[in-house]
DNA sequence: CTAATAAAGTTGTCTGACAACTTCTTCGAC
DNA sequence: GTCGAAGAAGTTGTCAGACAACTTTATTAG
């Protein structure tokens, strides 16, 4: 099973070879890898093979290593999604990011619907009375928007889901998510209660253990939300 | 703007630097970097630090290299999304990201339903054949059958769901994806058809420009799936 | 037994060199 | 003048050795 190399490329090799150990569980969370030394000898490259190829695993976010101390496997919380930042930040990617966001959290309030618990649905709860104290106090409730709809994925009790919003939560929606292209106080206070309605509903379906009703609500609720992001681009593409 | 160097690592600094113009846009793809004797000299660092950043660079399919030519910006199309593949494969963990997959794929075929072009409806029946010409020839058709959802993952128009699709694909569905769990012929030849069936029904629902009807029997499909899948786990935990 | 010190081990960085490959330049044949 | 081949220059890939900075372990004095 050793076989030819498939690559020319030494680096590639040691990384494929390391990486392997890895995420094949040879090597679990925390463990110290072979030290460079170690690395040169058995696989038969030059050190500075092995530091590229190490230094590629720490890209990757497979390994840390420590100064004096060594190499480690990471722990696998702290990397599991790694999407890389929108480049460039091309509006209409940003669309079609929000696109895919939108489309796992439809499924993460249908999920949360059929199984969170009373802790979780307490904690959508009270993340919703947040965003509603910020507005009271007549601020944007981005972040506690942002809070609401992680406790909601968080209570699909899959772990992937809010590890996928917590990065596009970073990354793409990093300025605005709420308050947009409205203008005068009445309309902007009329637009957020409509918001906050919204969100009640979602809660609603999810409380009342509904899949179907809090798939909806979501669905309705994001796809509002794009079409104003939308809309925002056709007129005009600032920065 | 130059300021101290706010870590000790000279190979992150150069990192951030390199990643800054790319992302940043000050790079655009296909651009090329500068060698790495004018990064040593314009960052004050040696060739090693250089070269290690570089392989950082690549790890994370931002630049790629050419021997004996030079390193350059990599398409962004090439590496959108990028999900530390699952780790020690727990099959628990498999489970949590198939699930986010049905999520991305039942919205994917709903967009699909709105916005497919005749062509790529076409791709999507061309696929569905081909999950049949394998099936009459006794295999097993995991390649079809995830082209198949490729197609119709391109047919939403949004390129972000065929590259989540395609990594997917690649790192946590690798060995099975239809066969599975089915033992005898006669059971397999019904289960098989049963698979079928449903596949004829998604694409009669996109074709229909049926977005709820496409949805549905997406999610049907990819839940029945993951049913079999849980089942699985629940009975043996092989590998 | 404890704490300070020394020693060994490990990663981080630098330097120089050569091989392998690509790209550009030059020059000759036609 | 045009085309093609040979050569030169430039660039990445790999190797080797050395020292600095830091961590861990072992040793020793109290």
């Amino acid at each position: 099973m050793t076989g030819k190399p498939r690559t020319n490329n030494l680096v590639e090799r040691v990384v494929t070879r390391l990486g392997a150990d890895i995420r094949g569980g040879r090597l679990g969370p925390g463990a110290r890898l072979p030290t460079e030394q170690d690395l040169t000898a058995s696989m038969r490259v030059s050190r500075t093979v092995v530091r590229e190829a190490v230094a590629a695993l720490r890209a990757d976010g497979l390994i840390v290593t420590r100064r004096g101390s060594g190499a480690y496997v990471a722990d696998p919380a702290a990397s599991p999604f790694r999407i890389a930042a929108p480049r460039a930040a091309a509006l209409g990617e940003i669309l079609d990011v929000m696109e895919l966001r939108l489309a796992v959290e439809v499924e993460a309030a249908a999920l949360a619907a059929e199984r969170a618990t009373r802790k979780q649905i307490a904690a959508i709860r009270t993340a919703l009375r947040g965003i509603d104290r910020a507005l009271r106090g007549g601020d944007g409730a981005v972040a506690e928007d942002f809070a609401f709809h992680c406790a909601i994925a968080e209570a699909t009790g899959n772990r992937q889901f809010p590890r996928f919003l917590a990065f596009l939560g970073n990354h793409v929606i990093p300025r605005q998510s709420v308050r947009l292209s409205v203008d005068t106080p009445a309309e902007r206070r009329t637009y957020l209660e409509r918001i906050q309605h919204e969100h009640g509903r979602i809660v609603a379906g999810i409380s009342a253990e509904d899949p179907a009703e809090a798939r909806r609500a979501m669905h309705e609720h994001l796809t509002r939300s794009l079409e104003r992001y939308r809309s925002l681009a056709r007129r005009s593409v600032d920065d």
